[in-house]
DNA sequence: AGGTGGTTGATTTTT
DNA sequence: TCAACCACCT
């Protein structure tokens, strides 16, 4: 038969598109299976972004749909911005404009300008940061009475928050749900909250899902679930095992029209339970979606079988596991070294070694990491670091935006965008200095409140009166004046040059080059990266809701350096070395998580060291000890519960003397204290010198040469001392005289 | 309007 | 221990 005879215009046999080339089975099952629900199990470095975004080019490559019919959820902006890149690059650099592709608040938001007016809201609303969360949750305690004092603002807007992870709104909670809290008043203090959102036409992270859920499954708006139906014709979802009630819901709802989910996920790492995240999600999968297929990804690309060995038996322990073993054709790599010491010092010490040892060896510093449960951790490894001057890097301080010269800078920008938010308006109405005090501020609210209005609009009122002192008047007058004004060069300025005009004629630029503190100038610089990063964007609102929802640490790399983070920040990433300090009872697994959430605590606990184990290709190095200094006071710490979960065959255990063994009930309990008073007693910084003087820490000396002087430290018969005239020296005891 | 002393409380934090 | 926050003072 001649070919040509046959059938179809399809072309004979063209061998398939080179992205498919080069997968797995599993690999290849998940990206071909496009119709119906899909579980992708993607087990750690196994190549899950790598299913994912080709996945997406093969939905588009085989015509299936459209960029504007998929709908691709991920949690943070870096795996969006990645997926895009990947996508896009696979495509041969189609441009992404228009995808339906980003973050679970990023896409929520987009809807929600579309139909803010459902909601009671404007499309231009507020996107609030947590801290103006807080600060207007206070608010409204004060207003219905409750002690601030009493109730940490803070902790009660975590609660709320929780509920609207859950899905439920105001009127689906209860005085039950709110027990003792805020005198047992919180179900009231958050519908409130929920009002005078609305009447500053904000949202908080939680509002975006929340107010999207309220929509879509309200009847009365079928028109609009059904336009989102039509669009997505196929949704995908990375990290599925984080998603909260509330995502979920959203998901549910969007994919009731064409079945067609998949979503990625790994249930054992997840470990953001105690930020709403529900791991029933996944493992509910094949109920919530019936007919699901499940498809594991059990091979690992990154890590040592050793490595992927000891994390199984460390995972083996939680129950209600979808169950997977991962392996590697990496071969059985070194074992894992697990070591205990003396105390925290000690144990950033012998880091400091071996990391020495490693670079000896010519490894990179960017491929060693410091894996820490809590963020006070860092600190030892950093004093440590910083005298061995190996170079390294905490990730995860504070953010770009959450310095006060962008938040005061932003918040300009939001009262000349939405004159109705409140909270930015009081944040700068006295920024610079304008002699508008807290008792004006008062003043103002109180009018506010009793005429149903907002703050701009109650200053709008009463400087039409004489309620308010002369100079107060004419200050508020001229700043009202001030933002008609910018708002007006909204459509006609460009909006980097109508923000800089704004900051110069606010005199906020002004105060801060005024400023004769050391920050100021930093401040300086960081006020204009702001400025100049604006031109990316196409107008001020565009910027802020960027600012709202993605802005990032920018990381400015350049050199070699170790990272030091926690556990949490390290999900996703990769080392050839990593260590792993710290697995002590009651610091890991943490005391406080065992304590709150039981079992389950445990097992988030769990799973977070599994993702730690699982971040290193090569080498992991474990490590406890038997003292530390936490909140001032001593304490004794067992060995963690995970360290005796390692499978001995794996592990190589080192330990300094007195110290050694496995056990970590039998010898080390009655070794812990009486030691620690020898130790105390060097960390008294006595020393007795020849001419049998004492001294001590902050004793005051004298020395011939150098004159009078206050001692900072001592080592042995070296003494560091801070000379009122001669500045820091190090000299030995036999030269000074107690003063 | 800035400084200060006293109290408090202290994991993890993708948006 | 220590740093952040606040009430109070100058």
């Amino acid at each position: 038969m001649e070919l040509s005879s046959t059938t179809s215009l399809t072309p004979p046999q063209s061998h398939e598109p080179a992205y498919l080339e080069n997968l797995n089975d599993p690999q290849r099952e998940a990206i071909e299976a496009l119709d119906g629900p899909v579980l992708v199990l993607a087990g750690a470095g196994t190549g899950k972004t790598r299913v994912l975004t080709t996945r997406l080019a093969h939905l588009l490559q085989t015509g299936r749909a459209y960029p504007s019919q998929i709908l691709a959820v991920t949690f943070t902006n870096k795996a969006a911005q990645e997926m895009k890149e990947r996508v896009s690059a696979l495509l041969g650099g189609m441009p992404v404009e228009g995808w339906w592709l980003g973050t679970f608040h990023s896409l929520a938001a987009r809807m929600l300008r579309r139909h803010a007016d459902l909601v009671g809201l404007s499309s231009n609303f507020t996107i609030l940061d947590p801290d103006d969360q807080i600060r207007l949750l206070k608010q409204v305690m004060e207003v219905s009475g409750v002690d601030p004092k009493k109730w940490v603002p803070k902790a009660m807007i975590a609660m709320i928050d929780r509920w609207k992870d859950r899905g439920l709104t105001p009127e689906q909670v209860g005085a039950e749900d709110a027990g003792e809290l805020a005198d047992g008043k919180l179900h009231l203090l958050y519908a409130q909250y929920q009002q005078r959102l609305r009447a500053i036409n904000a949202c908080d992270f939680g509002d975006l899902l929340l107010h999207m859920i309220t929509i879509l499954r309200n009847p009365a708006h079928a028109d609009v679930l059904g336009e989102y139906h039509r669009r997505f014709r196929y949704i995908m979802v990375d990290e599925y095992q984080d998603t909260n009630v509330a995502q979920y819901l959203w998901l549910r709802l969007l994919a009731q029209g064409s079945q067609n989910i998949c979503c990625v996920g790994d249930d054992d790492q997840s470990i953001y339970g105690w930020r709403g995240a529900e791991v029933g999600n996944i493992l509910r999968f094949e109920t919530d979606f019936p007919g699901a297929k499940i498809i594991r990804l059990e091979q690992n690309y990154r890590s040592t079988n050793t490595i992927l060995k000891a994390a199984h038996a460390v995972i083996s322990n939680n129950e209600g596991r979808l169950g997977k073993e991962l392996w590697s054709a990496a071969g059985e790599g070194e074992k894992i070294t697990v070591r205990g010491l003396w105390d925290g010092e000690a144990e950033a010490r012998w880091v400091g070694e071996e990391i020495e040892q490693l670079q000896r060896k010519g490894r990179s510093l960017n491929q060693v990491a410091v894996l820490v449960r809590a963020g006070f951790q860092t600190r030892e490894f950093e004093e440590r670091f910083i005298q061995l001057g190996v170079p390294y890097k905490v990730i995860g301080g504070p953010r770009f935006y959450e310095r006060m010269e962008i938040r005061d800078a932003l918040a300009y920008f939001r009262v000349v965008v939405q004159p109705a938010d409140d909270l930015a308006l009081e944040r700068i109405v006295n920024t610079p200095k304008r002699g508008i005090g807290d008792a004006t501020v008062q003043t103002l609210y109180a009018y506010g409140r009793s005429h149903g209005i907002n703050l701009h609009d109650s200053i709008l009122d009463l400087t039409q009166t004489d309620e308010l002192r002369p100079k107060v008047k004419t200050t508020l007058m001229k700043l009202m004046d001030d933002f008609m004004r910018w708002r007006s060069l909204l459509d006609t300025m460009k909006h980097p040059e109508l923000a800089a005009l704004v900051l110069e004629e606010s005199g906020y630029m002004q105060m801060w080059k005024e400023d004769k503190t050391p920050e100021a100038p930093g401040r300086l610089e960081n006020l204009k990266e702001l400025i100049s990063g604006m031109d990316q964007y196409e107008s001020l609102p565009a910027f802020l809701e960027h600012v709202a929802l993605v802005l990032e640490n920018q990381d400015a790399s350049g050199g070699e350096y170790v990272s030091v983070m926690t556990l949490h920040g390290a999900k996703g990433l990769e080392f050839e070395a990593v260590f792993l300090p710290g697995w002590e009872e009651g610091l890991f697994p943490s005391q406080r998580s065992m304590d709150e959430n039981g079992l389950k605590g445990l097992e988030e606990e769990r799973r977070l060291a599994y993702v730690g184990l699982t971040r290193a290709k090569e080498k992991a190095y474990v490590s406890y000890a038997a003292n530390r200094r936490m909140y001032g006071s001593w304490v004794n710490a067992i060995p963690s519960r995970f360290v005796d979960e390692l499978p001995k065959e794996h592990v190589e255990l080192s330990s300094d003397i007195g110290l050694a063994g496995s056990g970590r009930s039998s010898h080390w309990d009655s070794s812990g204290l009486a030691p620690k008073v020898q130790k105390r007693q060097i960390h008294e910084r006595k020393v007795l010198s020849e001419s049998g003087v004492i001294f001590s820490r902050g004793d005051r000396v004298f020395h011939d040469k150098f004159g009078y002087g206050i001692i900072t430290n001592i080592e042995g018969h070296k003494l560091d001392i801070n000379f009122d005239h001669s500045g820091h020296k190090r000299v030995m005891d036999s030269f000074v005289e107690k003063n």
